[in-house]
DNA sequence: CTTACGGCCTGTACGC
DNA sequence: TGCGTACAGGCCGTAA
């Protein structure tokens, strides 16, 4: 379930685990998450050391020494659990696929009872070239996303804004949530068709995006400790949304008589206020 | 080329 | 309590 804040979230959770340590015993338990690990992945990582942890759009990436890289997805499930006690007997463990432990004697568990997620190995060489990273748009909380970036990436678009936001050509990193809370705070209609976006909406966007993700980040840092939960789970925290899973709610919008609505685009829910997102 | 849709898995919530 | 159904925040591959 896991979008742009929330990654960055379980990422800053990792960072005093891992970064700069080393592996000293890795264990995967289940080779069949969306793509199956690599030949070897566990002999792999077992003695690497983790330098670096970066985020990419939703995708974690530990940079390891001897130029390789472990490239993280987390679906729609996957959870990273620190030092706890976590048991396959009791049923609670059922899903934990992958078991880092690190030279300081720390245990970080993965866990993904859907396995959307995604684990692999790559040349730190191919950081822009793989695949599953080549195509994706800018960071939205980087300059590199523009105003001038987003119109010229919906020119032409027929889709409706919604799902061109969706896109992660477009721009990296928002999953379903965080598009309607971004076009609800821009106050722009999900239906409206992507390439009609006036330059003044496409403002309104940028900045409802950056906002939306930074206040969602900001978040999670004063909610966890360290970016934990009691459990040892990283990164989820609970966060109000102004619209999303509000269906038949006020509009929370000053002067707006709206009710929250919910319609259905791409196969998706949406949500957003018909009063004051034209 | 762009756009639309099915499928991957399991858990949970809800109506009857 | 049990059962069936719908739905869930992602993404890819394929077809149109």
């Amino acid at each position: 379930m896991p979008e742009l804040p929330e990654v960055e979230t379980v990422r800053l959770g990792l960072v005093p685990v891992l970064e700069g340590r080393k592996l000293v015993r890795v264990e995967a338990r289940r080779p069949d998450l969306r793509i199956a690990f690599p030949p070897r992945f566990a002999e792999r990582l077992t003695g690497r050391r983790v330098e670096r942890l970066e985020r990419r759009a939703k995708y974690i990436l530990a940079h390891l020494d001897r130029g390789e890289i472990l490239l993280i997805h987390l679906g729609m499930s996957g959870r990273f659990f620190v030092d706890m006690q976590r048991s396959n007997a009791t049923g609670s463990g059922a899903h934990d696929h992958v078991m880092f432990e690190t030279d300081r004697g720390a245990r970080v568990v993965y866990s993904d009872h859907r396995r959307f997620g995604l684990m692999t190995l790559l040349a730190a060489s191919d950081r822009d070239s793989h695949k599953l990273l080549k195509g994706l748009g800018p960071e939205p909380l980087t300059a590199d996303f523009s105003v001038a970036h987003l119109l010229a990436a919906l020119k032409g678009k027929r889709t409706p804004i919604k799902a061109a936001l969706l896109d992660q050509r477009v721009v990296a990193g928002l999953g379903n949530i965080y598009v309607c809370e971004a076009l609800f705070g821009a106050g722009v209609s999900p239906k409206r068709i992507a390439a009609k976006v006036t330059r003044d909406q496409a403002k309104r966007l940028v900045a409802a995006i950056r906002t939306v993700l930074k206040d969602a980040i900001a978040a999670g840092g004063s909610t966890l400790r360290d970016y934990r939960k009691a459990d040892g789970e990283l990164g989820y925290f609970q966060h109000k949304f102004r619209v999303y899973d509000r269906e038949g709610e006020r509009c929370s919008k000053r002067g707006c008589r709206g009710r929250i609505k919910r319609i259905v685009q791409a196969g998706r829910s949406t949500f957003f206020c018909p009063g004051c997102q034209r």
